[in-house]
RNA sequence: GCGGACGUGGUGGAAUCGGUAGACACACAGGACUUAAAAUCCUGAGACCUAACAGUCGUGCGGGUUCAAGUCCCGCCGUCCGCACCA
């Protein structure tokens, strides 16, 4: 066997000679062949080609998976999008990877459920009728079309017997269903709770859809409004949740983390601090906070609440200097920016509490900004020596500062605390009895004490553990999205439809001309009868969050038909998800509810108790980033500068208005229109805003759907981001195109389709034959590892190993060498078209059905590979003199110690480099390395 | 501030266990074919030194463990990401 690149150029002619007399034996649409031009091959023609091959799956139904299957199953999911209207490539590379999997697992002979649906509920289709006079549902449906016929384009090995789109009534209904079981068991409920208002467009916000404090499209100032919602009760869940991070083996790290850090579980106590009676307003006993540390009582020097707890409430009413102070603590928001550049702040109430452990200390209680309503009891107390913000805060205020933990080689009579606190361990200091001990044992001892002392009827302190982790409120005010099936009666309260009234639909007629809940302004929809007493009253007018309805959509694809929301037989089969692939910005949000979901349903009895997780592994991959392209701003156009909203904002151009001139530090970019100067700016996310957008449809188009796939799964490593380069999509067709020929080389030398493996191969043929063995078990190895890019590597370097083997071959007709090279040759080409197959299936197609069969190449079995092959009997090893590398040494795999010893100190370099010397240590790993140490 | 990830040629990146660093690709250079270009094919290449052989250095920086370190340990530096007053 010829080591690669060593074919000399006779080789070359004699395989391109071959290549002139060529016949196609293709069965399938062959691409044009141009006769004119003397091409010894014609080029591929992806796109024709390709819509060939999706026809004859499609026709075949082939990727239609089966419920009742005696096959292992496995169910790959992509996380299915936004219809927006377009797909971007962002949707390619997550679509090419799990397309790779799921095509992967069916050759190796598992059932593969790959279902496809549309995330169809949401904002944008609301926005897009008040401004284009669109319905929501006809904007929505039009763009799934769009977006399916761009899918469908891409090739993938797709379900689409399974399609549904959440806005489908025949999805939501059941959601409904789903609402009302979660009532009934105690997991959904109603309370009033503060939210972000935005006073122009009359409608509730997201967090995250508030920049600086006003609404992210209309402008206005964000109000904090008190509005009644619904809530899952997550937190129901939230230590298993938390536990059950520990069994997500095949999750990212990562993202466990990032949850885990969410879901934020502390172990602390209650203490009920008794206030003091000269000073407390009226009706208020004592006042309540959460500790960690509960150790550090006796350094106490203040309590803090928020200006939002009862008692500040209480105590601005006589007190109009703590009013403004709170209404000032208010404004400043809480968005990341405000918090990390907020003073912080406090107001002495001039109340005092009693210090659990000592009845006689008073302890001055503060409001102060950074003291959270809505997390613990929306009260502190402050241990300055150990939390910076205690610290900080008595810094400024004047407050006492009292050691009382200290690192174990400090004195205690001159350990001080100034600017900065101490978290560590350590030795417990002035706390009299917990003097000595260690705070883990201090903690222990005053939550035991404190358990058992009474204030009142009830004990001093409590054990408790707390989570940041909040009910997730579920009620939006819009139109486009599921309504939540409840019916609001004077008489009766907020009264679940019955089940039997379901579905709740939503009206076609409503008017989106004006701001504010389209749903609350119809004249007739939301006017109901009572279920319970049959009086007129209200239907509720708020729709589910749209985190909902992808919440539980992977249990309705394995039986989208079933008229409950689930068929639990067919989930119990399908789930969980062997493969789930998406974007690292659902790392908390929407995996979080899913699993919230899956735990809710099965205990709603959708899902089966036994099903602990709905995504068995999870993979996130990288984004798609381009460069960006800015016009400078001397050479904006005035009408563009005039329309722009802010004379600042630079101007951006697309890829397809550029045109680039030069290479490496020369590179400069031109704009198509009037040939200015265009700066070539950072590589950033494809996004609109920036325009640095490649359009796939553009790409297919031009290249052929196997290329863009091939170009995103080559290269870059899955989870890390992929730059789109014109270079790279071009060797990514130029290596399409050069299988192609190869094929067409290929067919000159080797063997008919039903030629038997001979006894016994020649030397170079046993090589091939053992080279495409081994890529193929690399290939796989990677492609279960998900690591595309190394898999395409290895799949680039076998394909060198085959070129060189046929142009060889080609050269070497006559030589009974070679005689039963074509045998080999066959089945490496073989093995290609299969390796091949995942990720470029549609050329993968022509070129099986060019060797001449006529059944699939995408239903083909994965190769078996034969593990005697995986080994050479011959290895090279490193030889090195005091850890450098000296030399190789070719040795038989299984020589033992002594041999590789003795082979390796009769290598000329070494005999040269120890130059009579004896060698103080030789270290021999067999099949490994030989080290000798002079 | 807290938590995490990552630093390898001109570039993207390879390198199950500590055992030949730089696979594979892109870009580049030279050559073949061509009237020419494109396409294709061949050859070269981490840096330094050398005519060549040989040699020296080399995985962000500084230490350490080891016969042997991209890989393990300690300390820095840089980049990116997540959380953000969570008591």
């Amino acid at each position: 066997m010829a080591p690669k690149k060593k074919a000399g150029n006779g080789a070359v002619k004699a395989a391109q000679t071959a290549g002139k007399s060529a016949k196609t034996t293709s069965t399938a649409a062959a691409p044009t062949a141009n006769p004119a031009s003397g091409e010894p091959i014609e080029r591929y023609n992806a796109p024709k080609c390709e819509q060939h091959w999706q026809k004859v799956w499609e026709e075949r139904g082939i990727f239609n998976a089966s419920n009742e299957d005696d096959r292992p199953k496995c169910y790959v999911l992509e996380m299915f999008p936004y219809p927006s209207g377009r797909i971007h490539m962002g949707h390619v590379r997550n679509y090419a990877m799990g397309d790779v999997l799921a095509r992967y697992k069916r050759a190796r002979g598992f059932n593969v459920l790959h279902p496809m649906g549309w995330d169809a509920f949401g904002m944008p289709a609301e926005n897009a009728a008040m401004q284009n006079k669109v319905h929501p549902g006809k904007w929505t449906y039009d763009n799934i079309a769009a977006m399916r016929a761009q899918l469908k384009s891409m090739g993938l090995s797709l379900d689409w017997s399974r399609e549904f789109a959440t806005c489908d009534v025949e999805y939501y209904q059941h959601q409904q269903k789903l609402f009302l079981d979660m009532l009934q068991e105690g997991l959904i409920y109603r309370k009033s709770s503060k939210v972000n208002w935005d006073p122009v467009d009359n409608t509730v916000l997201a967090n995250e859809q508030v920049i600086d404090g006003r609404g992210w499209r209309s402008g206005a100032l964000v109000e904090q409004r008190e509005l009644t919602q619904w809530f899952f009760k997550i937190t129901e869940f939230a230590d298993d949740l938390l536990r059950a991070l520990g069994d997500l083996k095949d999750w990212p790290e990562k993202v466990r983390l990032m949850q885990a850090n969410w879901i934020g579980k502390s172990e602390g106590m209650m203490l009920r601090w008794a206030l003091d009676k000269k000073t407390a307003p009226k009706g208020f006993n004592e006042l309540e906070v959460y500790t960690t540390r509960p150790d550090t009582l006796y350094g106490a020097s203040f309590m803090a609440i928020s200006p939002d707890h009862p008692l500040a409430l209480v105590a601005a009413e006589t007190n109009k200097e703590l009013a403004d102070f709170s209404d000032e603590c208010r404004k400043l928001g809480t968005s990341a920016e405000a918090v990390e550049t907020a003073e912080m702040r406090g107001f002495d109430t001039g109340l005092k509490a009693h210090h659990p452990l000592n009845k006689d200390w008073l302890v001055p209680v503060y409001v102060a900004n950074f003291v959270l309503m809505d997390y613990g009891t929306g009260a502190i107390f402050g241990c300055p020596a150990h939390d910076q913000r205690d610290l900080d805060f008595a810094n400024k205020y004047g407050l006492k500062v009292t050691p009382v933990v200290m690192p174990k080689d400090e004195d205690p009579k001159s350990y001080q605390i100034t600017t900065e606190s101490y978290t560590g361990d350590g030795l417990m200091i002035n706390s009299h009895e917990l003097n000595g001990m260690r705070p883990k044992d201090a903690f222990a001892k005053i939550a035991d004490k404190l358990s058992a002392q009474k204030l009142g009827k009830a004990p001093v302190g409590k054990r408790q553990t707390n989570f940041r982790l909040r009910d997730w409120g579920l009620s939006r005010q819009r139109y486009w999205g599921c309504p939540i099936p409840i019916i609001h009666c004077d008489e009766c309260g907020a009264v679940p439809v019955p089940a039997k009234d379901l579905p709740v639909i939503l009206p076609d007629d409503a008017t989106f001309d004006k701001p504010g809940n389209p749903l609350d302004r119809h004249p007739t929809w939301n006017k109901a009868d009572c279920p319970t007493c049959g009086k007129a009253a209200r239907r509720e007018t708020d729709t589910m969050d749209t985190f909902c309805d992808s919440s539980w959509y992977f249990a309705r694809f394995t039986d989208p038909n079933a008229d409950t929301p689930t068929n639990k037989a067919a989930a119990n089969y399908w789930l969980p998800v062997d493969q789930y692939i998406g974007g690292i910005e659902h790392a908390i949000l929407h995996l979080l509810y899913a699993r919230f979901f899956t735990r809710a349903m099965a205990k709603t009895g959708h899902l089966d108790g036994k099903l602990q997780e709905p995504f068995k592994a999870l993979f996130t991959q990288g984004m798609v980033v381009h460069e960006t392209y800015e016009r400078s701003s001397n050479e904006r156009s005035p009408t563009l500068s005039q329309s722009a909203p802010s004379p600042q904002k630079p101007e951006w151009l697309t890829p397809s208005e550029i045109r680039i001139e030069g290479e490496g530090e020369g590179r400069k970019a031109f704009a198509l229109d009037g040939g200015d100067e265009i700066k070539i700016g950072s590589i950033e996310k494809m996004s609109k805003s920036k325009r640095n957008v490649v359009d796939p449809d553009d790409i297919i188009g031009h290249y052929g759907a196997d290329v863009a796939r091939w170009f995103m799964l080559s290269d870059s490593p899955p989870e890390r981001d992929v730059q789109w380069t014109d270079k790279g999509v071009q060797g990514a067709n130029r290596f399409a195109q050069r299988l192609w020929r190869l094929i067409h080389d290929a067919e000159q030398v080797i063997a008919a389709h039903d030629t038997p493996m001979p006894d016994k191969l020649s030397d170079c043929a046993q090589e091939l034959h053992a080279r495409a063995h081994r890529a193929i078990h690399a290939v796989s190895r990677n492609i279960e590892l998900l690591r595309f890019n190394v898999a395409v590597a290895q799949i680039y370097e076998f394909t060198n190993i085959l070129s060189s083997a046929i142009q060889i071959s080609a050269q070497h007709a006559d030589n009974t060498e070679y005689l039963s090279m074509d045998w080999a040759l066959r089945e490496a080409t073989e093995f290609l078209i299969q390796a091949i197959s995942p990720m470029m299936p549609h050329l993968a197609e022509e070129c099986w059905a060019r060797l001449g069969y006529n059944t699939l190449a995408t239903d083909q079995p994965w190769p078996a590979i034969e593990e005697a092959l995986l080994v050479d009997d011959m290895i090279t090893i490193a030889v090195q003199l005091n850890g450098k590398r000296r030399a190789e040494l070719k040795i038989a795999r299984n020589a033992n110690k002594d041999e590789t010893e003795a082979a390796a100190m009769a290598l000329e370099p070494v005999i040269r480099a120890l130059d009579g010397r004896q060698p103080k240590k030789i270290i021999v790993v067999p099949q490994r390395i030989v080290n000798v140490v002079v």
